[in-house]
DNA sequence: ATTACTGTTAGTACCTAGTCTTAATTCGTG
DNA sequence: CACGAATTAAGACTAGGTACTAACAGTAAT
């Protein structure tokens, strides 16, 4: 069966927040119902269209929310940013990401972004990356556009807090991190600087 | 009088550049000409349309061409190397490195001179990082000069090559990884889709 | 004076990614 | 099978363009 109508509309407000660059041709296609289905939904969800939509990405409705970071600090466009909770960024690779031989990206770019994405998505004027476990799930190509998903899963036992990053390209997952994130302010200890 | 060719393609420019979310509807009538001259002046000037204009913006060709940092050169410079068994390089951070809050380098400036490492020690023409775990000791500060150690440790059961690297500031440890290195000559993977 | 050329304006057809409206069709369920 | 909800379709219109053709004015060269 396909989708019930809740939950394709559902799915459809997470699937624009995610990638909200997609035209509503595209989303038609990927739920299997015609255009003026999604139009509908759209209109039910109140979701504005596609033009409206780069355009607010585009006048920052973000990037005044970022703390830990200055947001031109950040690798990759940052897309979508609740602090404490969730962020999205965007990076397209291009020829200086990739080892020249093969045109498949370098893993440092993909870490940065995922890396700098926890800092920046860190509710503290100071974050570091105290460590991580990282996997790299397939080579992404030059010219691949690479979405990085960074949620905040909580804080362990050491005050770290726990932020999981996951790449994709095309909905494939290419790389996917957990990162230990230490902020400056969590016990009441001030600290130096 | 009226612009010449030159100073209002001139003033066009930097007219869309400071505001570019400007129709070219608008523009003609700031100059004082017509639509189709405006259009004329972006052609000859190869400055896209109102939406890729927006787009540009929201997807970043902005950000990266002010800002581009050269991570290219982030990798240190190899000052030993043995293949396939240890490789030792040194990075000297620098303020392109560092937050500029707090002058503390970016973890993904020590990642990338760790897995950079780990990957020109492989004895092979193309090495990938398959994944790693890795942990930021302490904070390394504007100025220090950080020295990467990488020592190969052998194969794992799946073929992948574990090359650990430990970075120090003056004898201390910065930075500890293990890296999962996967090798392109070693069975028969051709890449799936 | 005629020709050539540049710069500007005009008009048409076409495009994308929608909108809004009305109507017809199909689905799920009682 | 009927009925309302859900879906699809069809048509007209919009913004902000592209691409192309044509026309005209003013200047320069022949």
């Amino acid at each position: 069966m396909k989708l019930s109508k809740q939950a394709r509309q559902h799915e459809l407000k997470n699937t624009i927040e995610d990638t909200p660059f997609i035209r509503d041709e595209e989303l038609a296609r990927r739920f299997g119902v015609s255009i003026q289905t999604i139009r509908l939904d759209r209109m039910e969800l109140s979701i504005p269209e596609l033009r409206e939509r780069i355009k607010s990405v585009a006048t920052q409705e973000w990037n005044e929310t970022v703390k830990a970071l200055p947001i031109e600090e950040v690798i990759g466009e940052v897309v979508d940013l609740e602090l404490d909770v969730r962020a999205i960024s965007i990076l397209d690779i291009k020829p200086e990401h990739v080892f020249s031989r093969n045109n498949i990206a370098r893993g440092h770019h993909l870490f940065a972004q995922a890396n700098s994405l926890a800092v920046a998505v860190i509710n503290e004027d100071l974050a570091l990356t105290a460590g991580s476990t990282i996997r790299f799930t397939r080579p992404v190509k030059l010219g691949e556009r690479v979405i990085a998903k960074a949620r905040v899963k909580g804080d362990d036992s050491k005050g770290r807090t726990i932020v999981d990053v996951h790449s994709y390209v095309d909905n494939d997952e290419v790389f996917a991190g957990s990162f230990e994130m230490f902020r400056e302010n969590e016990p009441k200890e001030v600290g130096e600087k």
